[in-house]
RNA sequence: GGGCGAAUGGCGGAACUGGUAGACGCGUUGGACUCAAAAUCCAAUAGUAGCAAUACUGUGAGAGUUCGAUUCUCUCUUUGCCCA
């Protein structure tokens, strides 16, 4: 017998499937259909050992969904636009392009190494122009459709890299590249009309039944719905302004008002235009960013007005107007009315100019002389000092009764506020999909015609250019539309938008008049399991939820609501962090363990400091290549230890012990086959003598078919180990061929999600050659003629007595009375109480 | 500060609708094979006491419901993630 040859066996079934077009899927109405979908790749270079945990999560799903006849589709394709690419190509003066291929060809050739059952015929590359154009003609839709606009507005801005920046490449309020100071800048920029859909989109989040709880949760927070009241605030001063409009979720802390807060953008800073110090105020307020997060942590200033604003419950209160950087035309009418006492943010500017700080609201254990004094209070209590609204409960009752009266009065009007705000989908970049937008001599915009999509990026630009690179493209950016010149859009979309509908694509991925084919998206969506990592959350799973509702809006022919029909969040890939003795990583083959120490590889005087586990990372060097690693211990090793030490959904620890084994496992295994094969070939005997193997095989179909529909992926592998131990022991005894058989080509179905290569090459052995089927349970041999009673006395477990299934009370009682063990509990005492589960549990209660 | 989770041996983790806590793997220890080591195989492995059968304790802490709680309820502690 042969040791296990994984490099043989896996290149022979994966050439195997490939030449068959074995994942091959097209409609067939007669069979239900499953889309399975793992969120596709950046192509950045090589895989990693994310990429491993997710595909195969997503493969043990498909490949399961199919031995259960159902018909499969399961796609793969690139996330190839984005800035990793134009950064990469600058430094290495390359074409994005080929960049990007290249990458992507190295990268298909490491996922096909797994063994994944995709269906390779449907790859799709989003910066194909075959992929993009179809996103081009979508822009225009929803642009006719009224859901594109353009509009100025803040974002972060680079000085030195002349772009913009997304938030979350402002690192304590620096550019990541550049190191320099953000400013904030206003530019034109194109945005969806996302916060049209905000009700609808919350709303869906009921529909979604298999996401988990925590992505909902997270959605709901970040559209935000929050009710209000608009109010209007009687104004007077040395400016022509009668009235200003705020918009507060806290109406009722109004009578704790003392000050006014405009963003400087606000209307009225029209007549400040030629104030100097108005001026120099404005300016330092670009020096914040825009994030939530920046105005939170930035210290607040103020310009004060000489305009006074009066309490429209009550006149004669009256505060000053002052404009503030804290507060953003993005938020309500871009006004608030500062109520220092019950709000932080107001509490520090009120400190820093002096204002009144008056207590309105008092926790409910306080007594009605309590003042805020260090810090405010937001919570929850009673009002008071506020006349006519005193007594109310804060929150729910006070603010919905100050509403009520501020209606009643004329002065004010119930608003619902969302958070989420439209997306801006600008980007100041080369390498992404051309907006298919011009602009006459006078900045009109005009439409690409359609017939002339796509609009191509252009090649051989130079990426050095300060600036957007498309900007500097002279020839490229002048297009003649119906013989008159414009200028084109320079700005390129957002990848995330490449992202909100490629699942569509997957469905038609060669459809050339459009980007689907209704009968195609018809049959296959929604994705039925939709798996990736929790960081994408928000932001993609919420594009893409929107992008199903724009293409529906007025469009009856397209029905599709919901993209995603279950979701599932895989945690992440973590491993040990090493530091030497000077402080820099080490990655994990660079270390060694020699008497008890951590040190640098051939440097004993090097000591190792190990650090936490944490996620996998270039920058802590804590990675480990799954190439070197699939070379070394083959694909079906892998798959079964990136599956078997923890639950998909928390991250896992990287071992290496823990993948040796995996790898001494199936060779452990490889040797049971040959037995069990010997034994099937060689072997006369017609009866079972004190086997148990149906009924084992038959608890194990049932255990691992629950745990594949619940993602208990890594009790399957445990469920797998299992298996190996009894049959190894089973084997030894006398045993007929055909219930060895029979029982073992089951199990070795069951081994196929996991592990395919392997259990198709034992199938093969054994020479089955038909189309292999998920077996089922045979309930019958589970119900066992004995069980296992556990006899507890007085709660407590004392016996456990195998006795025939079904007792009833009497006849068990019977039994354990008669037992020796129970006798020194039961002996001199009176049972009370007996409690009886039937084929399960007896419980004595006697006297002590 | 708010929201949502989590807490089980030396470690990763099992445990169906409340009913034998610790499956499975790693590690550790002992043994076999070997001149020796590696590899492999066998055995043990929650803690305490005991030669042992066995007994007691034990699922972050404390209370509660129950014949019975890792599982349900409340309070607290620690910790993770998201939002501020």
């Amino acid at each position: 017998m042969d040791r296990y040859n994984f490099k043989t066996v896996e290149d022979k079934w994966q050439k195997k499937w490939l030449d068959s077009k074995a994942f091959s899927s097209k409609i067939d109405k007669t069979k239900k259909k499953f889309y399975c979908l793992e969120m596709f790749p950046y192509p950045s270079g090589k895989i990693h050992m994310g990429h491993v945990r997710n595909y195969t999560i997503g493969d043990v799903l498909s490949r399961y969904k199919s031995l259960k006849g159902f018909n499969v589709l399961h796609p793969m394709g690139w996330d190839a636009f984005g800035m990793p690419a134009e950064n990469a190509a600058r430094e290495n003066n390359l074409d994005p392009k080929d960049w990007t291929n290249k990458n992507i060809s190295v990268m298909k050739t490491q996922l096909k190494r797994l063994g994944l059952s995709i269906d390779w015929d449907r790859e799709i590359s989003t910066c194909s122009e075959e992929y993009y154009k179809h996103q081009q003609l979508f822009f225009l839709e929803l642009y006719e459709k009224g859901l594109v606009y353009r509009k100025e507005n803040y974002v972060n801005w680079d000085p030195i890299d002349q772009t913009v920046l997304a938030n979350e490449q402002v690192i304590d309020g620096k550019g990541w590249r550049s190191g320099a100071v953000v400013e904030r800048k206003k530019l034109n920029q194109w945005f969806f009309n996302i916060s049209k859909f905000s009700q609808e989109l919350l709303d869906g989040l009921d529909s979604l039944k298999q996401w988990p709880n925590k992505v909902k949760v997270m959605q709901k927070n970040w559209i935000g719905k929050s009710y209000g009241c608009e109010i209007s605030f009687k104004t007077e001063g040395d400016l022509p302004v009668e009235e200003i409009k705020c918009f507060t979720t806290r109406p009722d802390t109004l009578f704790g008002f003392s000050f006014l807060a405009l963003s400087v953008d606000h209307e009225i800073s029209k007549f400040f235009l030629k104030d100097e110090k108005f001026q120099k105020f404005k300016n330092e307020c670009s020096k914040t960013g825009t994030t939530e997060e920046a105005i939170a942590i930035g210290e607040k200033i103020g310009f004060k007005t000489n305009l006074i604003a009066a309490n429209p419950l009550d006149p004669s209160q009256k505060v000053p107007v002052f404009f503030a950087n804290f507060v953003l035309m993005d938020y309500g009418f871009g006004a608030v009315f500062g109520c220092p006492a019950h709000d932080q943010r107001d509490f520090d500017f009120a400190k820093k100019y002096n204002l009144e700080i008056k207590t309105v609201v008092k926790p409910n254990e306080e007594k009605n002389e309590y003042e805020v004094k260090e810090e405010a209070y937001s919570g929850p209590g009673v009002i008071i000092n506020s006349q006519f609204l005193n007594d109310l409960k804060v929150p729910d009752e006070s603010v919905q009764k100050t509403i009520e009266i501020l209606e009643e009065r004329g002065i004010g009007e119930k608003k619902t506020n969302f958070r989420l705000k439209d997306w801006g989908v600008s980007r100041q970049r080369y390498w992404g999909c051309p907006i298919p937008i011009a602009y006459d001599d006078n900045g009109n915009v005009v439409t690409v015609p359609k017939k002339d999509l796509p609009v191509k990026l252009p090649e051989n630009v130079n990426l050095n250019s300060k600036g957007n690179p498309l900007d500097s493209e002279e020839t490229w950016k002048v297009i003649t539309i119906d013989g008159k010149k414009y200028k084109r859009e320079t700005d390129t979309l957002d990848t995330f938008v490449c992202s909100s509908w490629y699942y569509l694509r997957f469905c038609s991925p060669v459809e050339n008049s459009y980007g689907y084919k209704k009968e195609d998206i018809d049959y296959w969506m929604p994705v039925d399991q939709y798996i990736g990592g929790v960081e994408h959350a928000i932001l993609h799973l919420l594009y893409s939820r929107f992008f199903m509702k724009a293409l529906s809006y007025k469009n009856t022919n397209f029905n599709i609501n919901e993209p995603f029909q279950g979701l599932f969040t895989q945690g992440m890939v973590c491993h040990e962090t090493y530091k030497d003795k000077d402080n820099n990583w080490l990655s994990p083959d660079e270390v060694e363990f020699i008497e008890n120490k951590y040190q640098k590889k051939g440097d004993k005087k090097n000591e190792v400091t190990v650090g936490p586990s944490e996620s996998m990372s270039k920058s802590k060097k804590n990675v480990i290549d799954p190439e070197n690693i699939i070379n070394n211990y083959g694909a079906d090793a892998v798959r079964l230890f990136i599956l078997s030490d923890s639950p998909p959904e928390k991250d896992v620890q990287w071992s290496e012990q823990g993948m040796r084994a995996s790898y001494k496992f199936l060779q452990k295994l490889w040797i049971l086959h040959n037995k069990i094969k010997e034994k099937i070939l060689n072997n006369n005997s017609k009866t079972d003598k004190g086997g148990n193997l149906e009924k084992f095989i038959n608890q194990m179909i049932y255990k691992i078919t629950n745990n594949l529909e619940n993602f208990n992926y890594n009790v399957i592998i445990a469920n797998i180990y299992e298996i190996y131990n009894f049959l190894n022991k089973e084997i030894e005894k006398e045993i007929s061929k055909s219930t060895l058989e029979e029982n073992y080509k089951k199990i070795l179905v069951l081994f196929c999600p996991a592990i395919p290569h392997f259990a198709s090459e034992c199938l093969f052995d054994l020479g089955v050659k038909d189309e292999f089927k998920w077996p089922k349970v045979n309930f019958e041999t589970l119900d066992e003629d004995k069980v296992d009673y556990v006899i507890q006395i007085n709660g407590k477990k004392r016996l456990i007595l195998n006795e025939s299934r079904d007792l009833n009370e009497e006849n068990l009682l019977v039994k354990v009375k008669n037992n020796k063990l129970t006798d020194k509990y039961l002996k001199n005492k009176s049972i009370n109480k007996i409690i009886f589960v039937k084929n399960r549990l007896m419980n004595l209660l006697v006297n002590e």
